[in-house]
DNA sequence: CATATTAATGCAAACGTTTGCAAAGATCGA
DNA sequence: TCGATCTTTGCAAACGTTTGCATTAATATG
């Protein structure tokens, strides 16, 4: 029967040529020693002469396992200036890589056609496994990611309640430390900018900052609140707004650097001096923030760590087959210091 | 004989649940008019039922080819603040996935085993073609990534002289349009940050100013340099040799946004005002600048286009089979007006 | 009604691997 | 020298598809 033409080399080219069968070559290449040294030897020179290379695809189609991830990459146009989730695929790659695992990349962009992208992929047995970052498990039609059976880890959020292995970032505590830090040079009104609600990072974060404020001053009253967007344009609107308010908070928080790159921006132009007149700090860890003029202090997240983690716990999870219990795993975020904290103005 | 458990449902068990031949279960869902309503009915519930979903990478194998696309991402080390790749590699899944193909992706790291990662992706039929991004296509011991015979198209560099199709930015005649637009302004001193001379972009938009310099003055005697490299640690150091000359430039052209961010938190922190002392350009497009203080103007390159080029042309190569003739497109950036240009002092 | 044409289905091979089992060959102890 | 053990190799099935060809059933034609 007609077959499409592949002019590529097989298993049983070099069968042929050496005039044994599929089988010894196939296991002169795997096992070494259970095969006969000189025909082992007259294998391994015709398979290179030959240019021999094994078909991947093919073994895994046979092995069953897919041997490849699916990282699933937040919108795209949420984020002008965030480099985070490079850094996330980033750690997830070489951590597969480690593992043997290949990575395929899927970047959402709200479209339906690109979810549904998505789940042929994990439907049609591509993949083994998936990340899914800062995305909420996506279902078309009659497919559902969570449905399919396939492990499931999400990054950057908290999504055991699913059922879903999840690792993050500590936000919250962070937060708490940032007032902390703050309340201690001596600041008492307080400016947080926040994200969508719909945001599980914004909530986490604002959470963080209010029981910071109990935990220090017994209420979180003197905490006055702007609800900003993911990327950088809805902090120049939070700086509008911040401007407007008198009297001033002297203590800004900001849920995001990229949100807060847009906020400074803003009070730099009105003429504030920071740290003089405006403490600063955000969360991310952006390295861009150790440029502005002043720097801001900022908590790293460290996401290639994160999404190391993430890889790691997601192939456990295939090897081992089946979904793990939906466990969370926080890693501390770390204090970057900038140059945008101080005392109040007095 | 054993074979792995896949607990998964196959065309075989559909077909043994309808009471029909596996054969006419693929034509029912492949071809629905070539086979009776009746049974292409049955087919279909059953198929919905028992929850069958085609094994792609099954098919791909039975095809002959994987329909997948590697894209090798540069060292991501080089780079702390720069978004660029990242918009490249959104321009490259979308324009893949409307064509139908998928998306691996691999960071490379200067490491031997992630170029091996590579080439086995490569060598392995894993993919049938690949998008190299501002890397030298690697080699490994025997295994070369164009002795392969698989398609490769260059993004970012031209590659051309290899015979490898390439998409790139206006480098020099970019260049040549900054150098014009500051010497209508009066300038008449330039300094020009470059790269590492084994960038190929440096090179290119060093060109562009001497070009552009000698079309306007004759000469280029009155241009000054410093060689960075790519990070914005560099340009922090190429502030710091700026800040020692005297008398000091007035014009100041970065090869590259990431570079120019380190470079004017020194200059503004020096004291310097812009643009009243000292006016800045470059080139990337990256989203940050406009939200420094003052925003810096530069050139966009729009990588988000130039990706879904570079897929398009690829894929253009496979489904053709076998390499085109090695063109090079070239994309006009566009000049990002910020605020940070004027006449210099008098 | 017989035959020619068309439509619907099934058979089996093929894509390139891996691997349990069996067969053949080699080695060895008595 | 003869079974018994061990090593080396081959056979064939299997992973889940697609598709050329053959076969059967249905329909049309004279």
């Amino acid at each position: 029967m007609r077959t499409p033409r592949t002019d590529k080399v097989s298993l049983h080219d070099v069968a042929k040529a050496v005039g044994v069968s599929v089988s010894t070559v196939s296991r002169a290449l795997a096992f070494p020693d259970r095969t006969a040294p000189a025909t082992r030897e007259r294998i391994l020179d015709v398979a290179k002469s030959l240019g021999y290379h094994p078909n991947i695809a093919a073994r895994n189609l046979r092995l069953g396992h897919p041997k490849a991830i699916l990282a699933i990459m937040p919108n795209h146009k949420m984020t002008k200036i965030s480099t985070l989730m490079t850094s996330a695929q980033v750690g997830i790659g070489q951590q597969a890589q480690e593992l043997g695992y290949t990575m395929n990349v899927i970047n959402m962009d709200g479209t339906e056609a690109t979810a549904s992208h998505a789940l042929e992929l994990v439907y049609g047995h591509q993949v083994s496994g998936t990340i899914v970052m800062a995305e909420p498990p996506m279902s078309v039609q009659d497919r559902n990611l969570l449905q399919v059976g396939l492990p499931v880890v999400s990054l950057t959020e908290d999504l055991t309640h699913l059922g879903i292995p999840s690792v993050v970032s500590s936000d919250r505590q962070s937060m708490m430390d940032a007032v902390e830090l703050l309340a201690d040079l001596g600041h008492r009104a307080f400016f947080f900018i926040s994200g969508p609600p719909s945001s599980y990072h914004s909530r986490q974060r604002e959470a963080g900052v209010r029981s910071g404020l109990i935990r220090r001053f017994g209420t979180d009253a003197d905490l006055q609140k702007y609800r900003a967007d993911f990327h950088v344009d809805s902090g120049v609107e939070a700086a509008r707004h911040f401007l407007t308010l008198s009297p001033r908070p002297t203590a800004v928080i900001c849920w995001a650097d990229e949100t807060m790159v847009g906020f400074q921006s803003v009070v730099l132009a009105a003429g504030l001096s920071i740290p003089e007149d405006l403490s600063l700090i955000s969360f991310d860890g952006l390295h861009v923030l150790h440029y502005t003029t002043p720097p801001i202090s900022t908590f790293d997240q460290n996401m290639g760590q994160l999404g190391a983690q993430a890889a790691r716990l997601l192939i456990e999870m295939i090897d081992q087959g089946g979904p793990a219990e939906a466990k969370l795993i926080e890693f501390p975020a770390k204090l970057v210091a900038g140059r945008s904290i101080a005392a109040p103005p007095t």
